[in-house]
DNA sequence: ACCTGAACACCGTTCAAGT
DNA sequence: ACCTGAACACCGTTCAAGT
């Protein structure tokens, strides 16, 4: 039950609907949240919402950057830790989000905004993998295909709930492969 | 412009709709092919779909299942060759439905029965799969991690609009993991 | 059994009106 | 500037009425 008419600043207001969407999206589903459903868990008229977001897909685009942002900031305490430790806590640390993968795959095909946010998230990843893949030593000839490799099995393990042990294996194969010749 | 008013059987019927649908669903993506979008592709009123198939759901399995049974019958064709050629030769032709793959992972959350025929669809690839990195010699320690990867990596491919030379890449890696040791 | 026009509940979004 | 009730166009689906 947020304060109404300005007792607070637009941010603050702003991150009151975007911490209520970003618990729904996670929780019931980007599809299964309605705005009318959003409205009423942030405590407005169901349009109000479209005073601080341009459509449904704004308000998905800054959820994912919020919790992008999360998880990067994270990461660095483990950006040290051995390859397989680093997979095993990406693919747990998303987890939480896997039902907000499909998702981003299916509105990049409708919504240009998503589209760029998709390939813009993959650039980042990709670019961390890079730096871990070769501090580990990956030979450079095929560490293009690796990253990709590795980067869909994360996706993956993301959308097929798997049990904890088919994900150890998987990410114990890679980090072997990858810590090898 | 199909006949109307039963010259033709009810099956003949059916499987003109579900062409249709299998058209709109791969060429605009089922999120963007309304109902009455594909009765009018069909020359039919909007709710005589529903005399044919009981829900959207169920029109999606039908397209779903059509197309893997064209691509499994088609698949005994290159069963033998290479690992390498057979991987892209899936991408490949998997390729023409890369919409479908986010789709189902959507609607499995949302609808019990896609949610099976998904669970469904990945052991008999992942089956198929098997036989193939068995006869490749693969052991039988890291196999079953082997066979989720590479499924991993094919629906990364699909969804992830990779150029040529990329798939090859990825596809050569994987292949030369499973020829070795 | 098959097909339809009309209606229903819901959806994301817009607009005119308020403060 | 911010918020709302009412409306709009569209969606998947249902229902009563036809043949």
């Amino acid at each position: 039950m947020p304060a109404n008419k300005r007792q607070q600043g637009r941010e603050e207001k702003r991150a009151e609907l975007l911490a209520e969407a970003r618990r729904l999206f996670i929780e019931d589903g980007y599809e299964a949240t309605s705005m009318a459903a959003l409205a009423k868990a942030a405590g407005v008229a169901g349009n109000t919402i479209y005073w601080y977001f341009t459509d449904k897909d704004d308000v998905l685009l800054a959820v994912l950057n919020a919790v992008l942002s999360d998880v990067l900031t994270d990461y660095r305490q483990v950006a040290s830790a051995p390859l397989e430790d680093q997979l095993g806590w990406v693919v747990r640390q998303l987890q939480q989000m896997n039902r907000l993968v499909s998702t981003v795959h299916t509105r990049a095909a409708l919504a240009p905004a998503i589209d760029e946010w998709h390939t813009h998230f993959h650039l980042i990843t990709e670019s961390l993998f890079r730096t871990a893949l070769q501090q580990a030593g990956v030979d450079r000839a095929s560490i293009d295909a690796e990253i990709k490799i590795g980067a869909f099995a994360i996706e993956g393990m993301l959308t097929h709930g798997l049990d904890d042990a088919q994900q150890r294996a998987i990410c114990q194969r890679l980090a072997q492969q990858w810590t090898n010749g």
